[in-house]
RNA sequence: CGCGGAGUGGAGCAGUUGGUAGCUCGUUGGGCUCAUAACCCAAAGGUCAUCCGUUCGAGUCGGGUCUCCGCAACCA
């Protein structure tokens, strides 16, 4: 692909306004994208950086429900609150929207109703669940009901998590709604489909042939998905919360949020576009085959935007396809996955009042440890670490050793350049270098290892005044002390440069204490940024180190919400519908002893009970392996249902069921006689 | 055996087309003292999860096994 592209449309996954952003997203997609776009603004290239605010779907409902307020209610908090964040950060967006603008209203609707009078849609009637408490339709998460498989209480529609079998919500029994606890109704609806499945072939050929360079993460998953084989995807929902589907007798209805969601993308550009006609007309930064479109994304996001949004692109018809779509994996908490819905996260919102002024600290960190080709974790230690000895100790401590000297010794002024030693001129090469280093792992997306050369040239910066000494030959030869610091003073102007897409507050301090009025990508690796007798600004510590107590706050934080999550998060599951004493005499539970335990083979959660009923004894399997090891439970006293009928469970014959409480961090708890009891003895 | 990704010195991570295993932090020793006890130099530390295979040669290619993560399921 070495195609000559005259723009860049860079767009970035529209967070969904359900919750605040969290150092997650941070790291996995707006921090990549805005080093990107600043990269190219900085060469001088057209570049657009579109983003914007996902609000349409099914959790926002929920959410407005529960709080009592409407669902925009819910969107205009969230909305602000992550614009405001993404600012505070330095998120260069040209433009930050939200799907619930009238713009993206009409721009939406129209794609929409031009893909239908093409016939790119299929349309299908099917019968979904419906509640009719909550009068709507029921995604399949939001069934639950005992599983046909295990029989355990609480599957969802599409899958046990007790056994693991994945499932439909036809198949539960007794399946009852989330939303209202109501039984839920079939109920015939009709709804338009994108056969993705048409669009397998040139799918096939645009991505495995001619986008091999995309990454593996992206190529592997798309390949999968190809593989398997394409299905149609509804594009419409029974829902009131959404873009109404333009389509006559289509009331009720509304764009399916993910199909509605991309086009943001589109909406936002021409909403920035038709107010502000510098940015030109909006279609040719999508329409135009010169222009080059890039999605940052994250790694759950790969099928949507390199796979369905293009189909829906490609039926369109008038629109180009993404050059790459970079999608970084996920970022670890502390050894534990992010979760918005635990508050295991670090909320951007929440840093910016821990740690004022040190937004460029976290872009800092999360793009040194970028999970760029896999998850990877983020602890406090290591921010703390990469703070004080990266920024502090070689990057801000190499300007202020510059900045000091040059005060002391020439009163502020850049100092005139002499004669150049072989040692400074093997330096100079070194750091002019660092530019087409950059540059290449810059365009291949390698952000990691671009913000390492950055690092390194304040590395050469700080072995140049070791090696050169300038401190001792000021007392001997001031001439060759002038040499020595003005180049000092060059590598401290470089690092202006080449820190700007990466840490943009530092940079514009920096630049203000080096008294550099002008400054763009094409001067990096050049030694005339700052001209001889200028004077400089005020010298200032770059990064002032952060101490052990600001960051033991964080980790007292997140254990304490660990533990608060764990009792706050849980409540007791609703009570069934009522039941007779004569069905619950059915049931025969006796009390018994463990004998023997094992865990059985091939299975996660399986373990092979020897239990004493006093009555010959019996086998029992039960899937209570990541609550108990084996040898806890020997010599206990357990309850058990007698008689059930026998059920073979990885091949072993399962005589019974033990009887266990679900605690409310998940594990199980066997329930045992609170003294003991006759082995063989009736519980009732 | 649903699909994808990953297992590399104490920690966190790189390793493009197979050719003596790198980076940052940490550790140890030395140097310097302009600098935020910062900086510079040097050293120690790895059977590259495991087994088998292809090859003159494998962290890198192929296959088996084990482990972790993600997707499938509203989360970047």
């Amino acid at each position: 692909m070495d195609k000559r592209f005259k723009r860049t449309t860079v767009t970035s996954a529209l967070p969904y306004a359900n919750g605040p952003v969290h150092i997650g997203h941070l790291a996995g997609v707006y921090v990549p994208a805005d080093i990107y776009v600043r990269y190219l603004r900085l060469k001088g290239e057209e570049v657009l950086f579109v983003g914007g605010s996902d609000e349409h779907g099914v959790p926002i409902t929920i959410r407005a429900k529960k709080e009592g307020v409407t669902p925009q209610d819910v969107v205009d908090r969230f909305h602000n609150l992550i614009k405001d964040s993404f600012k505070e950060f330095g998120i260069s967006f040209d433009v930050y929207s939200r799907t619930t603008s009238a713009t993206h209203r009409k721009v939406a609707s129209d794609f929409f109703r031009k893909l239908y009078d093409d016939g790119k849609f299929i349309e299908k009637t099917s019968e979904q669940y419906y509640d009719e408490e909550a009068q709507q339709f029921l995604a399949d998460r939001y069934i639950v009901g005992e599983c046909p498989r295990c029989h355990a209480e609480g599957a969802y529609g599409d899958q046990c998590e007790k056994c693991g079998s994945t499932l439909s919500p036809e198949e539960l029994i007794n399946p009852v709604s989330k939303l209202s606890g109501a039984k839920p109704v079939k109920k015939q609806t009709s709804h338009w489909y994108l056969p993705l499945d048409q669009h397998e072939g040139w799918l096939r050929e645009w991505i495995l042939e001619n986008h091999k360079e995309w990454r593996p993460n992206v190529y592997g998953q798309c390949k999968s998905w190809l593989d398997l084989g394409l299905q149609p995807r509804a594009v419409s929902r029974d829902l009131d919360w959404g873009i109404p589907v333009p389509v006559e007798g289509a009331e009720g209805k509304v764009l399916y949020v993910w199909f509605d969601a991309p086009i943001g993308y589109i909406s936002n550009t021409k909403e920035l576009c038709d107010a502000n006609p510098q940015y030109g007309n909006w279609e040719k930064w999508w329409k135009d085959e010169d222009t080059r479109l890039v999605h940052f994304i994250g790694k759950d996001n790969i099928v949507f935007h390199c796979i369905v949004f293009p189909a829906m692109l490609k039926a369109e018809g008038s629109f180009i396809l993404p050059d790459n779509v970079p999608s970084n994996e996920f970022l670890n908490l502390e050894g534990d996955k992010i979760s918005t819905s635990k508050n295991w996260a670090v909320w951007l919102n929440e840093y910016l009042v821990d740690f004022p002024g040190k937004q460029d600290t976290l872009r800092y960190v999360l793009t040194a440890n970028a999970p760029e080709t896999k998850d990877n974790d983020f602890t406090w230690k290591d921010f703390q670490t990469r703070h004080n000895s990266e920024l502090v100790a070689i990057y801000g401590n190499f300007i202020n050793r510059a900045l000091v000297l040059t005060q002391k010794y020439f009163d502020g002024c850049v100092p005139a350049l002499g004669e150049l030693s072989d040692y400074d001129k093997e330096t100079l090469k070194e750091f002019a270098d660092v530019k087409a280093k950059m540059e290449q792992l810059l365009d291949g997306f390698k952000f990691r290892d671009a913000l390492k050369e950055a690092m390194n040239l304040a590395r050469i910066g700080n072995k140049y005044l070791a090696e050169t000494e300038p401190w001792k030959l000021a007392k001997t030869d001031m001439e060759r002390t002038a040499t020595i610091l003005h180049i000092g003073l060059q590598i401290a102007a470089n690092l202006a440069i080449a820190f700007e897409p990466f840490l943009p507050f530092s940079s514009e301090r920096l630049r203000s204490m080096l008294a550099m009025d002008s400054f763009c990508w094409s001067q990096l690796g050049q030694i005339d940024l700052l001209k001889a007798g200028d004077k400089l600004g005020k010298a200032e510590l770059l990064f002032e180190k952060i101490e052990d107590d600001a960051i033991d706050a964080q980790i007292t934080r997140l254990a304490n919400i660990k533990k608060e999550n764990e009792a706050n998060n849980w409540q007791p599951d609703k009570i069934k519908p009522e039941t007779t004493f004569d069905d619950f005499m059915k049931m025969d539970i006796r009390v018994g002893t463990v004998l023997d335990c094992q865990k059985v083979p091939k299975a996660d959660k399986l373990l092979q009970f020897k239990i004493d009923d006093g009555m010959g004894g019996r086998t029992i399997v039960s899937g209570i392996a990541q609550s108990y090891a084996p040898e806890e439970l020997i010599g206990q006293q357990v309850c058990f249902i007698a008689n059930f009928p026998t059920r073979k469970l990885k091949g072993v014959e399962s005589q019974g069921m033990i009887l266990l409480a679900v605690n409310n961090d998940g594990k199980l708890v066997v329930i045992s006689p609170s003294k003991k009891t006759a082995n063989g003895a009736e519980v009732g």
